[in-house]
DNA sequence: AGCGAGCAAATTGCACACAAAGGACGATCC
DNA sequence: GGATCGTCCTTTGTGTGCAATTTGCTCGCT
């Protein structure tokens, strides 16, 4: 495991920390996953004191559950949730647009336009779609200045992934970019208020078009209190 | 510091969490004090390994800053970073008026009234008229049932705390008893907009009448660079 | 005096060791 | 045959030791 002087400008538990982020946003850990601290640690290079750190930012951010004694899993949120912190993420992307529109600069605008030229290009390779969309809206949040804004987005962002990979349609684009681009078309106009509404729809779309139940996890509870009902039991 | 066997469902480390949280909410420790993790590992009776994790929680929530190789210290917002927090409260507390709105059950309605009126027994007290009247709104957020929204709102009513403390008028009344009766008037009414309009203004009458710069602590680095030119260096 | 090298004290970074909890498996007893 | 209990094994919980880093201070040099 290299450990050339600059493996982060930190300690290394970031190191792990973003490693195992990383996993886990590219699916290469899935929702549910077992994450033991040895093995991790083994694996990474290092002892179990810095993994078990990064998992308790992990699960700070929502991005893994830790339970006592019964060690980390990759997070899998419910449905319910997922839903849930879509309405969160719009409620402060809103914020995001309004703050930023009409006040773009030419650099920013660049930026912006050249991602979604990547993210079209890129619009074949789904798992790389859904990270450059994700990416598309992070990079907005940077641009508030507004810090608290801004990692309260990411983590958002983040979470998403987990529940597109959970109960996104297989092959729904799920951020359009076109709509990405009329969005920031109304940036670049000022247009606060449209822009504003566009995003909205956007985020709202996804929950209402992209996610849907799966079968192997109607809660458990609520399949059997179904056959309770029909025996009548509880 | 009861340290009863049942200190929680979970580790000693979330008990230390919490005292050290309680400690920095109730301005035992203020900002910028640092937090050495052998003393108060030895003071609460606990290892440095639980210590080190709490800092670790409480770094994530923004209540302490954790700087490689220097230790942890609470946390020092800025004036700016204050202000731009309460835009982000703003918009993630008008998502839960809107939820709200026309759906607080009567026990609801209750506990919210009673919290009200507790706060307007407690007006004289400072401190603990504070922490009420940040307690109204965590009270709120509980009340939605998203999960993400109550974490962020509650993570963000707790480092209000930190800015008033820093930057609050000495002795105005941060958050108008009047203006939460009022709130839940509208709430009960089922009159979203309106709830939403006096959440924004009530937020937003905080950053603009509450809080102001404090002579000490106007950025090191412009003071001096003013001060270097002077003397013309730098 | 002023300045910097270098030493010493305090503190963090990290690994490891041991204790305890949970779970799997098999023996035992109705 | 099935349920229950006990034992072993795996994984987590927590304390402690040692190395590394930072910081402040002393001392000698200019």
């Amino acid at each position: 495991m290299a450990k050339t002087v600059g493996d982060s400008g930190r300690g290394r538990s970031q190191a792990v920390h973003r490693a195992l982020k990383r996993a886990i946003l590219d699916q290469a850990l899935s929702p549910g996953a077992k994450l033991p601290e040895d093995s991790i640690g083994e694996r990474l290079g290092v002892s179990r004191t810095l993994v078990r750190e990064a998992l308790v930012r992990l699960s700070e951010e929502g991005l893994v559950d830790l339970r006592p004694n019964k060690g980390a899993t990759v997070a899998r949120p419910t449905l319910e949730e997922g839903r849930n912190l879509f309405l969160t993420r719009a409620a402060l992307e809103r914020l995001v647009v309004e703050t930023l529109a009409g006040k773009l600069t030419q650099e920013q605008i660049d930026t912006l336009s050249a991602h979604i030229a990547a993210e079209d290009a890129a619009r074949k390779e789904h798992a790389t779609s859904i990270r450059l969309a994700g990416e598309f809206h992070t990079l907005l949040a940077q641009m508030t200045n507004n810090a608290s804004l801004i990692r309260y987005v990411n983590e958002l962002v983040a979470r998403s992934s987990l529940i597109l990979a959970l109960y996104g349609r297989p092959h729904s684009s799920e951020c359009a970019v076109s709509e990405h681009q009329e969005l920031l078309d109304s940036l670049i106009a000022g247009k606060a208020e449209d822009a504003s509404k566009l995003m909205a729809h956007h985020l709202d779309s996804i929950t209402t078009r992209a996610l849907l139940p799966r079968e192997e996890d109607r809660n458990i509870k609520d399949v059997l209190s179904a056959y309770a009902a029909a025996e009548g039991l509880a």
